[in-house]
DNA sequence: TCAATAGTTTAGAATTATTATAATGTAGAT
DNA sequence: ATCTACATTATAATAATTCTAAACTATTGA
């Protein structure tokens, strides 16, 4: 979704009631600068504190998935323990900095095509993703 | 962990003591033919059903983290609300079918070497790694 | 051989992330 | 303004995982 779209004319043009809480999520997610990497918990704890808003958890959750369903958001799979969401919704590869639990998107030009070989029959490739997690490399310095 | 080796031996190595619930396990997860990928659920039923063994889930659960931290099973983020791991602990990529949810390791062969240009300061690369979801592909057949 | 002890297993409780429920609220059409 | 279908909400339920503390067992060394 652009930034400083007209939230309530993009929900509405996909099917989804442009709901107070819907656009207030819709101002957190996508007026920004850079693509947004989060967690519901993260999106949560930014709503009440920084934006000083109340949404219910419940809300939040059936936020997200249906902006995910609308191909607003992407899922992120990293840590089997959460889920992460990404703003940017094109196929694209990612840096997770092991340190900081941070995602960093790849440009198309950081990581060259990615040849498959192997055929699987009766199967399509659905994606191809790349995940390069990287840490401090403080240990092998002086 | 090598097919047929002597469990007993290799994890006195490591410094795990070997009882009947980790050499049991060692015979479900490395007596095979191929590289074995599982959620705990998967190992749990395989413990419980096919060896007919009653083995507390919290000990399966204490088992796989051993195993992990010693370097004998590897966990693969694949779906963010379950857990696999893989015996293959080397550096590879997988396939993951997403209708059957099963993971297909990829051979070296099967994918060119992938040349990441990215550098962040500061930051080293602890693995690189592809993962491709395929799903059937009857929806565009005749 | 046998007791001491440090590591292990266990059932069940606790925790965490997520989803379901059902009552109340609201956007959009008439 | 009213109706209706969709949304929001607090709370309960579920699922995966971790914690707890008591009972158990492999190892060590007397």
């Amino acid at each position: 979704m652009p930034k400083n779209c007209n939230f309530i004319e993009k929900l509405r043009e996909v099917g989804l009631r442009p709901t107070k809480q819907r656009i207030k999520m819709c101002e957190v997610l996508y007026n920004r600068e850079k693509t947004f990497h989060f967690t519901i918990n993260d999106l949560v704890k930014i709503i009440s504190e920084k934006m000083n808003e109340k949404i219910s958890l419940a809300t939040v959750y059936n936020t997200v998935h249906a902006f995910e369903k609308k191909g607003y958001l992407k899922e992120i799979s990293i840590d089997s323990h959460k889920s992460y969401f990404d703003t940017n919704t094109s196929a694209h590869h990612h840096f997770f900095d092991e340190d900081t639990h941070e995602l960093i998107d790849c440009d198309e030009s950081d990581i060259d095509k990615i040849n498959i070989r192997k055929k699987i029959t009766g199967k399509k490739i659905n994606s191809v993703e790349v995940l390069v997690r990287v840490a401090s490399d403080n240990q092998t310095q002086k």
